[in-house]
DNA sequence: TTGTACGCGTTATCAC
DNA sequence: GTGATAACGCGTACAA
């Protein structure tokens, strides 16, 4: 039986319910053999004491005399609702410029429907176009994606991460900040079983599925290039030590050398925090000293870019008297002079596999298992390492 | 009187707060004489159905013997609150590893301290750095901020807009994609006095705080000192017509023409829709027609530099036979050959200062009136137009 | 200074 | 099918 009143005898138990009327709920008044529709327009029933009063399910409710969980369910097509009652009351709500609120949805369900995603920064290329994979394949799903970035500090990674396991995402995707050491504030959520993702800077420590880039491949790749140029002697420019993508770089970097017989020289790999300064500060090391170099390897492309300006700018001539390549592939290693060769590792797709990832371990839930996977790149040749051709 | 069972007689009405106790709320019951505190690490009250209970007040104030709305106080140093109850009660929240749900905290006050950013992409300089600026003023004042991108789609900014409005934002830094005519998705909100504040393509129809760049000075920089260099047959190329910024940048070049008394010819002012293809085939016309040009002004560097590159392809030496210049200052144009002559329009300083108009909006509250401020940028001189060294 | 009780908007769990 | 009503976690008048 419904709640609501007779307009005519101003009782409630007579009421009954007697079909729609244009799709609105229609009344039927026992006593007075009366039919009528209720109009929500007109009254303001409690004029909330908020002005901008959002229409709630309960306005939508009163104004059909219905209950609240019947119009819940009516909204969303919970299959225990007449199609009827449906219709009237989206169309009800349409009317009443309804709009879920989310946050209440979310406190409810205690689900937020939304990935929190952590990177060092978002004004690089690399960053910006992983961030543009993820929110691709998570929107699709239905997933919204929330972005902070720690400007490479460990302190603002862990309250960024803190801040979002707060109840307002589902689970995390990060790239850990070049700082980070310890994964305290992963391992507890951990714990809990909420989804988290890595890519690119991954935690060795911690069981989550990774998404990583053909570090060591990719700079095989381009190591075995500047051999096949006739390079000899090449130094390459790492990052922090302690970071596992610096290290499988290297490793690339070394295992080309070997494939060729070529006895790697310490004193020609350099590590570098990744900053300009400190990557120019190697390249002039390597002037300065008296070892001769044919060849200069970064790890990253922002940090070959100034290298190439920097060569250039004292005079040395690229690619005769020294090639440059490096990894990553920024669109504007296309445009400088000499282009730039460089790995391109696909970002967006590494995105891409990272939300996928993600999706994947919420459907699996309970008999989800970490997985590892690598996206593939390839190899992008230009003029800074093309002595051939222009023998 | 705290709702606490004293261990020994098991009576609740009896017992009495007595003082602290190692930081612990210490109690007293009246019959038996007995002091105890609380210890809730052993109990676990209700089992709660959800495995991941995250803590919450009530379980503060379980383990504390107090209201959880003292709690609630406490935690926020409530002016009414004893110090020692604060202590004590972070104290114990610290050790229970609280921490407050934020999606209630925002259901209840009404209110998300988030702002919501929508720009049309992130993946270019431009808009990432406006974005750091915003994020930075943002931070400080204790504001998360969430970004959102249209990919330059109308439909997709329109469905951005609400959903950052349904309770997810307290107001909204927007920048509109190069497709949006209407602005309903706007009006609607902002009679509801939500704050929203515009940048770069700002919407001239509503009444909302703005952030300009100098678009119509800095163009007229560029090109007065294009004028400087001798080119006299200068090509324009701006984007959409319907776009704000496109309109006054056009107009920075018309003006510093009128200045110097050049008469504007319409076969020279092209639009494009910003996309390279287009802007590259208004260089294609240019080239494949008899008019002569003697310099280019893109007005947006990632154009300007592919048309150097287009150039440079077909033979044509920059600045000798045709100077380029543009509008950004994107990082590339430092590094390209030659480099690029571009108006810096400090787009940092943009997004700091559309988070400052935010913030004033949210002060200020109703006897708020809307703001336009115009970042001021700065004309960088590069090798593409610098003739004068040439001879 | 502290406690009680209710509101915030939805969903879920019962009854009917 | 539909209707009450209790969570969800927190803030806050109002009362004590």
């Amino acid at each position: 039986m419904p709640r609501v009143k007779c307009p005519k005898c101003l009782k409630v138990e007579t009421v009954l319910r007697a079909g729609f009327l244009r799709g609105r709920q229609r009344f039927l008044c026992k006593e007075c053999a009366y039919h009528f529709t209720i109009h929500h327009d007109r009254e303001s029933d409690k004029p909330t004491r908020r002005k901008n009063h959002e229409t709630t399910i309960i306005d939508i409710a009163k104004a059909m005399g219905l209950a609240v969980s019947t119009v819940s369910r009516a909204l969303r097509d919970h299959p225990d609702t007449s199609m009827q009652t449906r219709r009237a009351v989206k169309k009800i709500a349409e009317e009443l410029n309804y709009r879920p609120n989310s946050l209440a949805q979310r406190l409810s369900k205690r689900e937020t429907q939304t990935i929190g995603v952590i990177m060092p920064d978002i004004e690089t290329y690399f960053y910006s176009s992983i961030l543009t994979g993820i929110q691709q394949v998570a929107s699709k799903a239905g997933y919204k994606v929330m972005v902070c970035w720690s400007n490479e500090s460990h302190t603002d990674e862990v309250a960024n991460t803190h801040a979002f396991m707060t109840n307002w995402v589902d689970g995390l995707i990060i790239c850990h900040s070049k700082e980070t050491k310890t994964f305290d504030h992963i391992k507890m959520y951990l714990k809990k079983d909420i989804p988290i993702v890595h890519f690119n800077r991954v935690c060795e420590e911690v069981d989550t599925s990774k998404v990583l880039l053909e570090d060591s491949n990719g700079s095989f790749q381009v190591t075995e290039h500047l051999i096949q140029q006739g390079c000899r002697r090449i130094a390459a420019i790492g990052g922090p030590e302690h970071l596992y993508v610096s290290k499988m770089r290297l490793d690339g970097y070394l295992r080309a050398l070997k494939k060729y017989n070529i006895e790697p020289d310490p004193k020609l790999i350099f590590h570098s925090d990744l900053t300009i300064p400190s990557v120019l500060g190697v390249v002039d090391r390597i002037l300065e000293s008296d070892i001769p170099v044919d060849a200069i390897f970064s790890i990253y492309d922002a940090g070959a870019i100034r290298v190439l300006a920097h060569l250039k700018q004292r005079g040395i001539k690229i690619p005769e008297d020294m090639c440059v390549a490096s990894f990553g592939n920024e669109p504007m290693g296309e445009f400088i002079e000499p282009s730039l060769t460089s790995f391109d590792p696909h970002t967006f797709k590494m995105g891409e596999t990272a939300a996928q990832l993600f999706l994947d371990q919420i459907i699996e839930g309970e008999n989800f298992v970490a997985k590892t996977k690598v996206v593939k790149g390839n190899l992008v040749v230009r003029q800074s390492t093309l002595r051939n051709q222009n023998l």
